[in-house]
DNA sequence: GTTTATTGTCTCAATTTATTACAATAATAC
DNA sequence: GTATTATTGTAATAAATTGAGACAATAAAC
């Protein structure tokens, strides 16, 4: 950490001038989608979690790389969905900002404050399985709801409509279920992961009925029980 | 031209290192989705048209600037679709090859020959109204059938059935036919484009109605007369 | 004038989706 | 224990969409 002073800065002999990525983590408590957004230091500063590309290392190896620093989890479920190139999408005093923040004085040319190309991601999650964890910069790293996201630095804001456009148009081929979801779960939290992605309510008996002639499902007989009503099954994706 | 040894190599200060990008160009002759393909002089490879990011220039805007240099056609429909970024796709070999059959030697360290990132876009235009612009590298730039294509250099391939794959996949949303078809055009012409892309025939009447169910195409009254059978009528999109 | 190929539209069948209904049942209240 | 409550699984029916074919209309070729 910063405080000893032996927390060592990037540098660009190591990664790849101009080039990031910004990973927009997903995950679902039942009820909203929520996404991790972290807060440097001492700035009030919020921000997607991102970072840099090494320089013999592939793109999604870098964002993979980031992600299980952050999660702790391997193999998520994770997919590219645009490239920002904007020149006035990147702000060197934003960056200057948090490096200050954090005890650092940088030279004008140092290579983090120049013009930023980032590639951003989308990730999905199981949010109860998740303890996530602030890097050295950031003071924490929280779920948001997608409704009330706090202000976020840069572009970062449309960074995450875009993720969340492109989830929606991607959630009928691509089994988003399956990845925000534990390994068994009942019909209905099935549902309430679609509604919370689609942001509408969605007739019960139609998507259960559409769901199962799917034939992606497996039924186990093994109830779930908790409620003053009728055991739902568990399923599973095959 | 090099004959002269006047055309000058594109130099780092002016770009943005390990950053490039590539279009894939689609028009459609009635028949078969062709793409734009480029022969280098002198190598018999044959590439992507592409290109490099300035260092005060939108991302997008270096695209567009390159299709317009290529095709003279300004507000084309572009869509980015992937950014590419594994390590083995740069290919320093290649590029020291094309720029040697040109009559260059570059130093080792010559920032084309390191490695480099490339965001693939898409652009669909009117088959009929471009003629097509080889740069100062490139030999001759030709309409390519998508299912009879050259072997392409690096990764270009790749890149093709990517893109290939996202018309597919954006054909409904995207009013794809509005670009690749001239202002009017017969209801047989949209289903030939419609065709060409999914490569599969579809029902003619069929088709129709439910095209003309998603009401965004005006009728004209005008008719289109050259076959031995009923006239059809032209449409536009509204 | 006859033939030919294609067009615009209609009909009916097949399939898919929407909506309603209802019995089954696990926990709770009593 | 029994009634109550909320939710579940499934069936039945209505509505909408799509598939497949039929057919008259007609511009050009012969």
């Amino acid at each position: 950490m910063n405080k000893n002073g032996d927390l060592n800065l990037p540098l660009v002999k190591d990664y790849i001038p101009h080039l990031a990525y910004d990973s927009v983590i997903f995950g679902c408590n039942g009820e909203q989608l929520k996404i991790l957004i972290l807060e440097y230091h001492n700035t009030n500063l919020f921000a997607l979690p991102g970072g840099f590309v090494k320089r013999n290392e592939n793109l999604d190896s870098a964002v993979a790389r980031g992600l299980r620093e952050r999660t702790g989890l391997d193999h998520i479920y994770l997919e590219q969905f645009h490239a920002f190139g904007d020149t006035l999408r990147s702000r060197p005093e934003v960056m200057k900002t948090l490096l200050k923040a954090n005890g650092y004085e940088v030279p004008e040319d140092y290579w983090l404050l120049q013009r930023f190309i980032t590639v951003a991601y989308y990730a999905l999650i199981n949010y109860d399985e998740v303890q996530p964890m602030p890097d050295a910069l950031s003071d924490s790293i929280n779920w948001y709801s997608i409704e009330e996201l706090p202000p976020l630095i840069m572009d970062h804001s449309v960074i995450v409509k875009t993720a969340v456009q492109t989830l929606k148009d991607n959630l009928e081929k691509k089994l988003v279920g399956m990845n925000l979801l534990p390994a068994k779960f009942t019909m209905r939290e099935l549902q309430q992961v679609y509604e919370a992605v689609l942001g509408e309510k969605l007739r019960r008996t139609t998507f259960q009925r559409k769901i199962l002639g799917l034939d992606i499902l497996s039924r186990h007989e093994k109830l779930f029980s908790g409620g003053a009503h009728k055991a739902p099954y568990l399923y599973s994706f095959k």
